[in-house]
DNA sequence: GACGGCATCATAGCAACGCTAGACATCCTG
DNA sequence: CAGGATGTCTAGCGTTGCTATGATGCCGTC
């Protein structure tokens, strides 16, 4: 392999990239319905085959989108609960940093979680960013909780929920704040124990 | 007006629901991405223009079967709840009937919930169906409960993320039943207070 | 009962989409 | 310097949501 076959690579490597951010950047600014093959093309200089010669079509392209905004999201998490005062605050800290990202990078988190995509998830070939960012909520619960990633999986659909019903106005987007108190203390605050009337 | 005028009103509304049907029919056998405005003209037996005639666009389709979905979710949960053997057992009898309704219908129920619509919610002009299904939600909780509405919402939140990540294969798709028994003992079983460091 | 007016519907077409085959140029290799 | 491979663009295919135009048939009126 020459030095030439190397530079190409690495111009090649760096194309690829910049299609990915190009197409993160146009989803930002006019949501995906505006991101075609044809303006991220022009937007990258190329012609649209370029495109095709990187992935494998545009679900793959929003795939490597959303796999930056997984490890993105994974390094969010885990600065939220490395910052976090004291261990029983982290579940709270990361919780809350879940529902910032979502908020502040919508078109990023509907790559993730809304648009189809190629990405395989709870299996072999999953790709380490999901596992980390699921992870981070794992490590919220104590070690020796047998069930701390069903509590994680728990925690993780709410705050989903939570997302994306405000996202879209289904529940109003005021009060996030205080349904994040009651999700917290209800997840963290209390043994499980069996069911009782329901509350106060 | 004649009761020729009429009739052709009532062939009209009987068209308009034939559409809807249509698109939903289409949908739950052969997916969202396969209700073409040519298909569904073709399954209908009239051409594209008529169903412009009915509706805006596409997306007043979808709204459409959408609403419909709405009701029959809200009469789901209703029935539900009604035949919860007792009152503390109604939460945990809707929360199964949601994550039931989730699965059985994927297609309509992401009509209601991933796909873009028309609809307006948490506002003056809310559909009474949308408000129907989360005031079974409600119901669950002690009339006096001055937050059974917060309740709800994250009841509602954590339900749907639950049923469109494990839909999506984010999370496993068995132990939803474990995630359920979890959900449920921890918003229901305890009343709240001040946070405690983490659970079990 | 024939006729003008109106509503209804289908044919045909537009712009934009994702994607691809083929021609063209460019650069490395022998 | 010629030959071949690599890389890129132009052009186009089939399909999408949506619509302007024209034909068809039914209604109310003289």
């Amino acid at each position: 392999m020459s030095a030439i076959s190397e530079r190409r690579e690495r111009e090649r490597a760096h194309r690829h990239q910049l299609i990915i951010t190009a197409a993160r950047e146009l989803a930002e600014t006019e949501g995906w319905e505006a991101v075609t093959t044809r303006r991220l093309a022009e937007r990258v200089e190329y012609s649209q085959p370029v495109l095709y010669s990187h992935f494998n079509g545009k679900d793959a392209i929003v795939s490597a989108v959303a796999l930056d905004g997984f490890s993105e999201l994974a390094a969010h998490l885990r600065r939220a609960r490395q910052a976090a005062p004291e261990p029983g605050e982290a579940l709270r800290a990361v919780c809350r940093a879940y529902l910032e990202f979502a908020t502040e990078r919508p078109a990023l988190y509907q790559a993730m979680f809304i648009l189809p995509t190629d990405l395989k998830f709870a299996s072999a070939e999953t790709p380490p960013p999901l596992r980390a960012g699921f992870d981070e909520f794992v490590s919220c619960f104590s070690p020796d909780n047998e069930r701390r990633e069903l509590f994680a999986e728990v925690t993780w659909s709410a705050l989903h929920g939570m997302a994306v019903l405000s996202d879209s106005g289904r529940i109003p987007s005021d009060g996030q704040e205080e349904r994040l108190d009651f999700l917290i203390t209800q997840i963290a605050g209390t043994p499980m124990r069996p069911t009782a009337p329901q509350g106060a």
